[in-house]
DNA sequence: CCTGCATGTCAAATATCTTTTACATTCCTT
DNA sequence: AAGGAATGTAAAAGATATTTGACATGCAGG
């Protein structure tokens, strides 16, 4: 399982309904790469994700968010 | 060439002297992943972006700064 | 109905990151 | 001088991310 969640299709459809193929384009992946990332299948480069970050203007921990080992500290 | 420069090293000194091995247990990679991070050889995976930031309690920002692909806008 | 577009998915190949093992240097302490 | 601790580095193997090419679905319009 993933250590962190992602916002990425919400900020593709707030940015004007942007298509997966419009964004992969934009951050130099290809939209196969997009649709995994998006839907969690497995972790971006760190370039990949400032890329994302920067498409939609907004900090790198806006688009991802790390869900830390919380297991064993509760809370 | 690397797309980004971090203050790894920097932080971990302003963290007492963190060494490299401490550092490396606490986000769970080898010594010679975080010297070689931190040396700039090659991106961590954003999972690995990310518990480094939490171990010194700053944004992943503040740790690794992206540089755009300037190179073309000028400025 | 047919076409185009956006998306989901898969398998195989390639690229990149990480580990393991090993040896080297430097600095500090005894 | 000898020993330990921290760091640099390197090659091979392993794990993970990404690409390429392909085929499937659902949906909107002509």
């Amino acid at each position: 399982m993933l250590p962190f969640t992602n916002h990425i299709r919400r900020l593709r459809f707030e940015a004007g309904e942007m298509t997966q193929q419009d964004l992969a384009d934009r951050i130099g992946v290809t939209r196969q790469t997009v649709a995994a990332i998006e839907q969690g299948k497995y972790s971006p480069s760190l370039e990949a994700a400032f890329r994302i970050a920067q498409v939609f203007r907004v900090p790198l921990e806006s688009v991802f968010q790390w869900q830390g080992d919380r297991a064993s500290t509760g809370r």
